[in-house]
RNA sequence: GGGGGCGUAGUUCAGUUGGUUAGAACGCCGGCCUGUCACGCCGGAGGCCGCGGGUUCGAGUCCCGUCGCUCCCGCCA
């Protein structure tokens, strides 16, 4: 049974409104759907009949006339079903921009289903709405074309992705909303717990822990498209809530988890878009390469501008901020950038500002004259330097070179930011193609300098580098991780990594990052006795389904992708939560607030 | 938590140096129109200028505060 297949006795359509062709002229049939534009000619009325599958132009003749009455209150949005004669439309008056354009269904019978007030912005353009009232009307807003077509594609990417795991073998299982809260990166989402006084659930930032416990349960391959949630502040490209394709495997190898979502994703692109992979396979880059060619482990490989380093120029020239950073232990790199003209001084402070948000403290520029380089510092260089510099950065005579000298992650950081600058300003990305590529060999722990102790980079279950195992307590930082995150178009859209599988090995890591045995035994005590009973090597990846629906679809924010998405505030401005609750509720949960709903947050 | 932008008709916006009755387009309502498909033409209604305070003879416009939306930084294993 399908809407339009004709079979089902359904009183209010036998076909959809994107269905009807010249094929069908002659026959008899009913739609159902909404107002989606009338164009009252007095003697003729014309109605675009709209449905999830499409749009049907019916036509009401004044001969007809109780009919015809009825369509001139028709306003739009009322809901309708009407039955009437496909017939041809008249020479020279078909509408190539329809499929349904050849023909026309002549209404002989108009049942208004139900009426609508006007509604509160126009659905049947793309214009631009305020956010809030989008979100507050979002059953109106997901009626024009655009969004309705996100979900769409949505439903087609995340089906994809379920058939695709399930020929392979997958399994997809539940895991639990109400779990333990984990308090190590994200703020948790907590759930009072009304039988425990004082205690709380927490929702899952990931499934993490119980898709590897599937393992030691020797489900071997599972799958769940599944919800994760932090509370932290919003982007256009995070909600509280988001979705991601969580996948684990049990005996295998990062080059099989690899080649499975590789293949999944070409498959999703050419099968369901009409967009381009620029490179297959997809490149690999090492973490290390990755931050050495473009400064960010997420780099946009569609476009150049990739990083030099001039460090040992750096080290001997007069100029003492460069000599400066690299005896500092940093380093000196830049880009060369060509087709900016002449840049003013005010274009040039703006970019420097771009720099700085890096948090570099300045942004050193030259401009390549034939035999020389111009600009405020270029008189610190040698012409011999300048040739070099030139040389090192394949710079052309009218390119501008922008080079920052500082620690490390700050020059890395700054020259990223001009880099996407440049694509966005210049135009050096096609926007029609997907630059995928794998980044690995993450560090597995990372410094954090403000609590003065390591951390790991992805997650405490990730297994390290065999080779690198000894260094584990000597010298953590060094440690390479058996890490992999997918990249496309700047964007990172999964991350992933084979996991410890050894109870003795996660005590060590949990050591190296300052949790004690018994902490370890009280936080992740079910994980640690199962891997005493022989836990299999394991390994997963979570692609992120928002995120890879926003890059196919070239949508500029996460709520574009999102049926229901709340605000940058993490309120669902529809539903109006969150909310205030009874006192018999709290009572319930043992609670009793300090401030009263409504109350400024932290004043 | 911090910074930027925005807030004027149902919607999207304009609004001069502070000065008469706050405008446009779309939408809405009414009329006319038998081939439109962003239909066309004529007419009309519609405003707490986010909110509160201040300066001023006079505030949409200037100042202070506040609320909301949004983008970014922090944060987000």
């Amino acid at each position: 049974m399908y809407p339009g297949d004709g079979q089902a006795a359904n009183p209010y359509r036998t076909h959809t409104a994107g269905e009807l062709r010249k094929e069908n002229v002659g026959e008899r049939v009913r739609l159902a759907g909404w107002v989606h534009r009338r164009r009252d000619h007095g003697g003729l009325i014309f109605v675009d009949l709209r449905d999830r599958w499409g749009i049907t132009q019916v036509t009401f003749d004044p001969e007809r006339e109780e009919v015809f009455a009825a369509a001139e209150g028709l306003r739009p949005e009322w809901s309708l079903s009407v039955e009437g004669e496909v017939v041809r439309r008249p020479a020279g008056n078909e509408n190539l921009d329809l499929p349904t354009g050849q023909i026309e269904v002549e209404a002989t019978t108009l049942d208004v289903l139900n009426a609508s007030e006007t509604p509160p912005f126009e659905i049947d353009r793309e214009r631009p709405v305020d956010e809030l009232l989008r979100l507050k009307y979002r059953y109106l807003d997901l009626r024009r074309s655009r969004m309705r077509d996100n979900v769409v594609f949505r439903h087609e990417v995340v089906k994809y992705m379920r058939d695709y795991l399930d020929e392979r073998g997958f399994l997809e299982i539940e895991t639990p909303l109400l779990t333990r809260s984990t308090p190590e990166g994200a703020r948790d989402y907590l759930v009072p717990s009304r039988l425990y006084p004082g205690e709380f659930y927490a929702l899952p930032q990931s499934p993490q822990q119980f898709k590897q416990l599937l393992m030691v349960a020797g489900f071997e391959r599972y799958f769940q498209i599944a919800r994760a949630l932090r509370d932290e502040d919003q982007r256009g490209d995070r909600q509280p809530e988001h979705t991601q394709l969580d996948l684990e495997m049990s005996y295998t190898t990062r080059e099989e988890i690899l080649a499975l979502v590789e293949d999944l994703y070409v498959e999703i692109v050419e099968n369901l878009t009409q967009k381009a992979i620029l490179h297959k396979p997809f490149p690999r880059l090492t973490y290390r390469e990755a931050m050495d060619r473009f400064g960010t482990d997420k780099p946009d490989i569609r476009f150049g501008l990739e990083l030099v380093d001039v460090s040992e120029l750096a080290r001997s020239s007069e100029f003492k901020v460069f000599r400066g950073a690299v005896e500092a232990g940093g380093s000196v790199r830049g880009i060369a950038v060509g087709g900016l003209g002449d840049l003013t001084r005010r274009e040039l402070d703006d970019l420097t500002a771009v720099a700085t948000t890096g948090g570099a403290r300045g942004l050193a520029h030259f401009r390549v004259e034939d035999k020389a380089l111009a600009g405020p510092v270029a008189k610190f260089f040698s012409p011999e330097e300048q040739a070099s510099l030139r040389e090192r950065l394949g710079a052309e005579t009218e390119d501008y070179l922008f080079l920052v000298a500082d620690r490390d992650p700050v020059v890395f950081e700054s020259l990223n930011r001009l880099r996407l600058h440049f694509r966005d300003r210049l135009g050096l990305a096609d926007e029609e193609s997907l630059g995928f590529c794998w980044v690995t060999d993450f560090p597995l722990f990372e410094w954090n300098e403000e609590e003065k102790r390591v951390e790991p980079m992805h997650h405490m279950f990730t297994m390290p580098r065999e080779e690198d195992l000894p260094l584990l307590e000597s010298e953590p930082l060094k440690v390479i991780g058996q890490l992999y995150d997918l990249v496309a178009n700047g964007v990172e859209l999964a991350s992933g990594s084979i996991r410890i599988h050894r109870p003795d090995l996660q005590q060590r890591v949990f050591s190296v990052i300052g949790i004690s045995p018994q902490e370890a035994e009280r936080r992740f005590g079910a994980m640690l006795t199962a891997f005493r009973y022989g836990a299999p090597p394991h390994g997963g990846i979570a692609p992120g389904i928002d995120r890879l629906i926003m890059v196919l679809r070239d949508q500029p924010n996460i709520r574009e992708v999102m049926a229901f998405p709340k605000t940058q505030a993490a309120r669902d401005e529809m539903m109006d939560a969150p909310s205030p609750v009874d006192e018999r509720q709290l009572e319930d949960l043992h609670i009793r607030l300090r401030r009263k709903p409504g109350d400024a947050a932290g004043s």
